[in-house]
DNA sequence: TTAACATCTGAACGTATGCTCATATGAGCG
DNA sequence: CGCTCATATGAGCATACGTTCAGATGTTAA
């Protein structure tokens, strides 16, 4: 009930009061950011790129369609992560398969998914 | 000094062997794809902006130059917290700042990442 | 100099993550 | 049917990560 007076504290909800320095500029761009479910979908699309073994598999298969034993041939890790992380990628609708027998194939899901893959690349290399 | 049996190893320097059902295909693919450190960078770049914290700051600083207060009010977070965070997205170049007395005040580094951010947010916003 | 303030940093802690291992499922084949 | 092969999955474990807390640093103003 007792109004805070830490001065670490800022209140979110009406902006207030301690500790900003551009009130106006704070407003600003609160305002303009996308809400926080937007932004934890955000984070968690980006999430399935963070890791090197999905962004192998992930650029792999902006190449070419895979089936899974040559995603791990040639991502060089064992089938068995590699099943584990299709399953995630699978859930983050970034890949899709289809099955011939008892192969099964993953293909990219989107195109977004390799312009995204891309723009990385671009910036990586130019860090150099 | 033996060589492997096991089923489930494949050799990857020279592409060998076992379990391989497109050989072909596996070489093209490894051909193209990028070395292995490319790989890392690009997914450690990924790594800063797959979590929801890193991502609303930098979202964020993609409307605005904010003082780091500024951002914790913005993101809803402690001052620590963002400072961690500052340092993180500081080290892997994708911040800059400026000093102004006691202040400091961070922007995006680079337009890259602006361009990221903004492909992420479409594909999100499709995804609904 | 002291006080107040903005920011940074290290340690500690709980949680999330990615791997391995063992095993399950399910298709093709003899 | 029973075997093999391709893939999937659950448990367990070690490591990585993000936060908080306490305190350090550095700047401004009285």
């Amino acid at each position: 009930m007792s109004i805070r007076s830490d001065v670490k504290t800022v209140i979110h909800d009406d902006l207030c009061e301690i500790n900003l320095v551009d009130k106006r500029m704070v407003k600003k761009v609160i305002g303009k950011l996308e809400d926080d479910v937007a932004l934890l979908e955000l984070a968690d699309l980006f999430k399935a790129f963070s890791d090197s073994t999905r962004i192998k598999i992930l650029r792999a298969l902006s190449i070419s369609e895979l089936c899974v034993c040559d995603i791990a041939a040639v991502a060089g890790i064992s089938q068995s992560a590699v099943s584990h992380q299709l399953r995630f990628l699978r859930m983050s609708r970034l890949v899709k398969y289809r099955k011939d027998g008892k192969m099964v194939y993953y293909s990219l899901d989107d195109d977004h998914v390799r312009k995204l893959i891309d723009q990385g690349l671009e910036h990586v290399k130019e860090e150099r």
